[in-house]
DNA sequence: GATTTTACTTAACACTGTTAAGTATATTTG
DNA sequence: CAAATATACTTAACAGTGTTAAGTAAAATC
């Protein structure tokens, strides 16, 4: 079936294009820039033609955010030299600090907007983010580590990943949301995100207790 | 002036009708449905009247934004029977997860939305997110207070308010921008977070420690 | 060769925030 | 008192947004 193949071939190759123009408008001008009508313009078809392809905007975005997890891993490709878990732990912090204040439109889409969660609807079964999933269970294992090691006090892992996501995510986003700017002065934000990151393993810290 | 004063106080109730009406759509219909042409339709006034007496949007959305945090203050009226200003911390973490899950329409808008902020515009000299920089003063206190009397340990106060604030947010937001019911059972989050707020209070207390 | 399917487009709906220009009415000035 | 000005508001328009229904030319199938 030669020509069913090909054909097959030039739907994917819209589908990439698509997504590749809507990446070029994403990084090039922003989340808010990524709008059907450019991504048409961009691809030379009409608006309508990328519903041939996509459900919704939605399920553009739901791929770009993929496309952000993918960018996130690069940053905790220097985890593995590390054995100790706690410094493991605190590097996987900060890696996650820089990730999203380097890449805030990433980060945004990510963690923040709405639009890429409703891509995957939940009305279907098995509706589970699995980006957020993954990366969530490595927080999980590196915590387990530490409790297993006893360097951190004993308690509901769940938890205690939930609290350490939600304190470097609260940091990273209070930051991209402008609220951190009007706060402390716009140099000083970074470094005291880290000092924050600190104290939160230095408290966490169980070899330090007196 | 009996003239002048009768228009001045005129304009004043065209401008308290017409935060009015934002408020009655916000609250009823939500902050996506806040448009300009939905609140002139409710005070029986053409769109462009609104900028007669709104620079824009923004401000509009800020004023919902400050009576958030009028709303959430009513929930730290329990604090101040509380004396020992751990325990008075916990409350306060619980207050806000509280207020936050209670009422994420205006917590969206007062620190997940960028439209307030960009009401203030930093251009002017004066700057300041006064709203912000009050409730951030209040948890700087408490932590100050506990660090006086060695129940946690010493660190920089901002840097720890700033961990604090940054956890009890995430929490919040991480919920509203639904990460996490799609990580653990719906009817399981709050208590999550409640666990969350537990496991951080406890690792900070120091009369815990050995 | 007629019919159906495929791939795409045109036109439209129902919105959004915002600005420029126009219009009565009321007030002030000559 | 009449002309000029200021006030308060409206109409119309711009430049966009996501999305759907209906229409069309070309290709594949019967």
């Amino acid at each position: 079936m030669g020509i069913t193949e090909r054909k097959e071939k030039q739907k994917t190759e819209l589908r990439r294009q698509i997504l590749e123009a809507s990446m070029k408008l994403f990084v090039e001008e922003g989340f808010e820039k990524v709008s059907l009508r450019k991504i048409a313009e961009l691809i030379e078809y009409s608006p309508t033609t990328v519903y041939l392809y996509f459900k919704d905007k939605n399920e553009i975005l739901f791929h770009l955010h993929q496309e952000g997890f993918r960018r996130m891993q690069e940053y905790n490709t220097n985890l593995l030299s590390i054995a100790n878990p706690l410094l493991r732990l605190h590097q996987m912090g900060e890696n996650y600090l820089r990730f999203g204040m380097e890449n805030p439109e990433y980060y945004d889409l990510m963690f923040l907007q709405k639009a890429p969660m409703e891509a995957l609807d939940c009305a279907s079964p098995g509706c589970d983010w699995e980006e957020g999933d993954k990366a969530l269970d490595a927080l999980r294992q590196i915590i387990r580590e530490c409790m297993d090691k006893q360097l951190i006090a004993p308690f509901d892992i769940n938890a205690t990943a939930m609290a350490i996501w939600a304190m470097v995510h609260g940091l990273v986003s209070l930051s991209i949301r402008d609220r951190f700017d009007k706060l402390v002065p716009r140099d000083q934000v970074f470094g005291m995100m880290q000092q924050s990151l600190n104290w939160l393993l230095n408290t966490m810290d169980n070899t330090l207790k007196k």
